[in-house]
DNA sequence: ACAATGACTGAAT
DNA sequence: AATTCAGCCATTG
């Protein structure tokens, strides 16, 4: 197991997305300055299994609003589940209204 | 070392 | 408007 910063930087963004609220992976990996990684933002998702700490990865979806990282929850519905209780209604796998929903960290984090 | 694979995305068709 | 193509780069076979 290797440490990178940039996992850890993606679980640091993460755990700041607020309750109710989404974001994507490309939207991570241009805060990270690194845009061209959203792949590797799903895969330190897939990492974060791993870690200690609770991420709240269920609030990250692709820039469609569609919920491409079910499956690797524990349980396929969590995902679902988990966002229906913060109030984000879910219909075909996919965010209902994600602009209201959305929560970019380059624009909620920029100082 | 080479090829394939992905919790992605934007451009091209 | 919908679908396909092509970059992307760490990880795995």
């Amino acid at each position: 197991m290797s440490h990178s910063g940039f996992f850890d930087m993606v679980y640091q963004v993460v755990k700041m997305i607020p309750p109710g609220r989404v974001t994507s992976y490309g939207a991570i990996a241009r805060y990270l300055g690194d845009a061209k990684s959203a792949r590797m933002v799903g895969w330190a998702m897939n990492a974060s299994h791993n870690t200690d700490s609770n991420i709240p990865a269920h609030r990250v979806v692709n820039r469609n609003g569609l919920l491409t990282g079910l499956a690797h929850f524990p349980d396929p519905a969590y995902m679902q589940r988990a966002l229906e209780q913060e109030g984000i209604r879910i219909q075909e796998n996919r965010v209902i209204n994600l602009d209201e929903h959305f929560w970019d960290p380059m624009v909620e984090l920029s100082l």
